[in-house]
DNA sequence: GAGTTTGAAACT
DNA sequence: CAGTTTCAAACTC
């Protein structure tokens, strides 16, 4: 509610008393700054055009104006001239109210929150959803159903939020690229609210706000009304909100095949399948990221056989970046280089049953089989895995995941809503779980002593060391992209990794790129040779001197070690 | 302005 | 926690 609104500048005496209530009367007071109670709805100033000038009005008849349906009530203040019937919100039933007060607050502490975070102020029309600018993010999100999210009904639309993936509203039509809503706010300037989608969707994934809080159910219904036909709702992942992001966005449009201008009017307006570009698009391939999730399966595994008495497997560490040769763009990622060819069980136990050791191996075959297996592959299949194994891996069990990670579904080509993504994130989210789990079954399985403290831990270490070298791989790649394209002259390379998705033209090459992130890398990585390829195999002598993340999470220079490669030609023998 | 629609809040 | 009911604002006529 607007400050400028008087009774909104006095709170109700009894908020400000008890203890309870003293954090209501912050409450209230975020709330004036804030406003937009969804049901905050003031007639007067819509029908005044727009301008706050006066306190709302409200017309309670059974709720006593004690309950959160009351705008005043929600909004911690007095009913000053309501139309109200029996109303209780007021300084002579303040016994009553704080009663209420208490209750409501007992039932929702959030209750008296703003839902809109630092939305703008006071009531609007049409074109002022158009360009107002829209700053903030409905921290529970709508569940329309049938306004599609373009009438006042609709908090977000209300509040001026676009609709993200808090929401669980169905056939949603306030999202960024949608054509209702741009018709509706015809000849608008909408980039700012794109920002603020940006943002929204930046925050929930940042922060596991209330978008990924909601439970699976909830996503999964989520889903499915997503696929009933609705218009898939734009992310516009690109961008942000926050002067920082602002700048991030403008040189994340500059690599884009969309300028600012392009997305609002052309693919905005006339596409209604505007196409989702992940910032990592042109970064890390879509399947990798899949593999990635596989990754951590496949390490939990690892960990949980070296614990049972694997003693080679045991001085396997987490894939690093030695394989990624010094921050050069090689064909596939380091890590998924390292699962298919040298640490996934499979491989190893070929290699062990050729060493005639079938004895140990049916020793350890449940355990075998509980490893890179997804539940469709016989016990102890002894068959390197195949090149699709690690994305049917994180498909689950049915494999229907039909997803790219950029957030575009590749059976309709169409770009995913927020709330796909959202439940995206939850399924990925359970990723590490799901590790656990495994790795509980099979440490339960194992005849190894060692004791499940040691082996989550082992499990946990070697998870989480690899997920950081991925981090690590990513933080160079990124930071590869955002340097000038002036210092790119290799343009045969450069030219097949855009072919491929992984660089854009106008990168520049990896190894021309001091890349640092965190401090993690920060020395210069040697240069390419020239006709290096992506894809070629790997030039120790490049990598010397390098420092490189091993591991075990330290960075240290490789020259006095083996490369990764070779320490997996050691291993397996 | 009456009646209907809508979705959040409250209730079960 | 899901389904239902209540409620009042938004909307339609």
């Amino acid at each position: 509610m607007p400050p400028e609104l008087p009774a909104r500048q006095q709170l109700p005496p009894m908020v400000q008393r008890s203890h309870s209530l003293q954090k209501l009367s912050s409450r209230t007071q975020a709330s004036k700054q804030d406003s937009h109670r969804p049901r905050a709805r003031a007639n007067s100033e819509a029908k005044d055009g727009g301008t706050p000038k006066r306190q709302k009005q409200c017309n309670c008849k059974s709720s006593r104006c004690l309950k959160l349906y009351c705008e005043c009530f929600a909004a911690g203040i007095y009913c000053r001239n309501c139309n109200c019937g029996n109303c209780q919100n007021n300084a002579d039933n303040e016994a009553a109210r704080q009663e209420a007060v208490g209750a409501t607050l007992e039932c929702n502490p959030n209750a008296f929150r703003p839902k809109i975070a630092s939305s703008p102020h006071g009531f609007w029309d049409k074109r002022d959803a158009a360009k107002a600018q829209v700053v903030g993010k409905h921290s529970k999100g709508c569940q329309c159903r049938k306004s599609g999210c373009l009438k006042k009904y609709c908090e977000c639309f209300q509040a001026k939020v676009l609709c993200s993936g808090n929401c669980k509203c169905m056939d949603c039509k306030f999202f960024e690229g949608s054509k209702e809503r741009r018709a509706l706010f015809h000849g608008d300037h909408n980039v700012i609210v794109h920002i603020q989608q940006a943002a929204n969707e930046a925050i929930n994934g940042a922060t596991g706000s209330s978008g990924c809080e909601a439970p699976l159910a909830s996503k999964k219904r989520k889903m499915r009304d997503y696929f009933r036909g609705v218009a898939a709702k734009d992310q516009s992942l690109q961008m942000t909100a926050e002067p920082q992001q602002e700048n991030y966005l403008k040189s994340s449009l500059a690599s884009s095949p969309l300028s600012v201008s392009q997305m609002d009017s052309t693919a905005v307006s006339e596409s209604p399948r505007v196409k989702y570009r992940s910032l990592l698009a042109n970064i890390l391939p879509s399947q990798h990221v899949k593999d990635l999730c596989s990754l951590w399966v496949v390490l939990s595994d690892k960990a949980t056989m070296a614990l049972a008495g694997w003693p080679q497997l045991s001085k396997i560490s987490a894939p690093d970046l030695s394989l990624y040769k010094g921050g050069r763009e090689i064909s596939e990622p380091f890590w998924l280089n390292a699962i298919k060819y040298s640490q996934c069980p499979h491989v190893y136990i070929e290699k062990r049953g050729k060493m005639d050791r079938q004895s140990e191996r049916g020793n350890r075959e449940t355990s075998v089989a509980l490893s890179c297996n997804d539940g469709k592959r016989g016990h102890g299949s002894q068959n390197p895995i195949p090149d699709d194994w690690l994305s049917r891996n994180l498909m689950g069990r049915d494999g229907s995941n039909d997803f790219q990670s950029d957030g575009v579904d590749m059976d309709n080509g169409r770009p995913m809503s927020p709330g796909t993504l959202a439940l995206m994130c939850d399924e990925r989210d359970k990723m590490p779980n799901r590790v656990a789990d495994h790795g509980q079954n099979t440490s339960q399985s194992s005849s190894n002593g060692n004791g499940f403290s040691v082996l989550y831990a082992e499990q946990e270490r070697l998870v989480l060391t690899g997920f950081r070298n991925v981090l690590n791989w990513l933080i160079v790649r990124g930071s590869t992209k955002e340097m000038p394209s002036t210092v790119v002259n290799d343009t045969g390379n450069q030219q097949k990794q855009a072919e491929n998705g992984n660089m854009i033209p106008g990168s520049e090459r990896a190894s021309d790129v001091e890349a640092y992130g965190h401090g993690i890398l920060k020395s210069p990585a040697p240069r390419v040779p020239s006709g290096a390829t992506a894809g070629t195999s790997l030039d120790e002598d490049s990598l010397e001197n390098v420092p490189l993340p091993i591991g075990n999470g330290e960075i240290r220079s490789n020259t006095n070690g083996k490369s990764q490669v070779e320490r997996e030609k050691v291993f397996l023998g």
